[in-house]
DNA sequence: ATGGGATCCTGTGAGC
DNA sequence: TGCTCACAGGATCCCA
């Protein structure tokens, strides 16, 4: 589900209650959600960081990281349906349903509890010694992060594969944090077909796109983020980024530049939603 | 190198 | 009301 402006939102609305307070005690309730265990053992506690301190959050593309003061980090990625909240130990968590580990916490303002919930498990956590660990075992296995990624360098990238950009563009591999919702606005916003191919773009659509990247993320982290469904941040909140969606769920509504029928295909089996008018195509089959 | 399909899961809404 | 089906913000695998 979330996407880089989820997650950054989601982080920036854990790190006051999350930066300095102490893990008490870790609840494990399906030891197979930390993905880089060792198959039928549980992670230790202190893995799961009980009885450390948190230091800082990092974030690189849709994954957030828990950095404890010993170097310990605990990366957190919440794939379609996943949730990361934070609640004040009097407050009752929203649900119990699919919430797979809790962490009790002592916040500098009180006590207080940090879930990982996940209803369909393709999230996780991978538990990991230090930060060096974490970046090479999958921070250096994806592409720049989308927001502060180099419009030299994301058109050098996608000039180097002939995949149709909306593919090459949800590629963690070539950037990270795209998903399918911002690549459709950020295609939209650069005026550009996603059917297009990578190596096909001129110069002056890949810097289009370097903007639109930067430009509908940045809009969309201030929105808090695009809830369509289920996604809310640490305390719950919703984001309100979808009234301001262009194309990603209007589909045969009339594109708001120049009011043709949006269009919608599959590409790469993701719903894909464009505007065949306003947006070229550069290179065809 | 790239595209397509199946797969991992649960929840929801539409249509009958 | 209850059933089936399609679809969903992600990512990885295998095969052509």
């Amino acid at each position: 589900m979330p996407e880089l402006p989820e997650i950054a939102h989601l982080q920036g609305s854990l790190e006051p209650v999350l930066l300095g307070a102490t893990v008490r005690r870790v609840r494990l309730v399906r030891p197979d959600i930390v993905r880089n265990g060792r198959p039928g053992r549980r992670p230790t506690r202190a893995g799961l960081l009980q009885g450390e301190r948190i230091h800082r959050l990092d974030r690189h593309g849709k994954e957030l990281a828990v950095i404890a003061d010993s170097g310990r980090a605990l990366c957190v990625h919440l794939g379609m349906s996943g949730q990361l909240g934070f609640r004040e130990s009097r407050r009752r968590l929203p649900r119990y349903d699919h919430v797979h580990c809790i962490w009790s916490i002592e916040t500098p303002s009180g006590p207080g509890r940090l879930f990982f919930r996940d209803p369909r498990r393709f999230g996780g956590i991978w538990c990991f010694g230090g930060p060096a660990e974490l970046h090479e075992a999958r921070w250096s296995r994806l592409g720049p992060d989308a927001l502060g990624v180099r419009g030299r360098l994301l058109a050098e990238r996608l000039a180097r594969t002939g995949r149709r950009v909306k593919t090459a563009l949800l590629d963690q591999r070539l950037v990270a944090g795209i998903g399918n919702i911002y690549v459709d606005e950020i295609l939209f916003e650069a005026r550009i077909d996603p059917r297009s191919r990578g190596n096909k773009l001129p110069a002056s659509a890949s810097r289009r796109l370097a903007l639109a990247t930067h430009r509908i993320l940045e809009r969309a982290i201030r929105s808090g983020g695009s809830t369509i469904r289920d996604y809310v941040d640490g305390a719950g909140r919703r984001g309100t980024y979808v009234q301001r969606h262009r194309v990603y769920g209007r589909a045969s509504l009339p594109c708001l530049r120049c009011e043709t029928r949006l269009r919608a295909i599959q590409l790469g089996q993701r719903t894909t939603v464009f505007c065949p008018r306003c947006q070229e195509r550069f290179g065809r089959g």
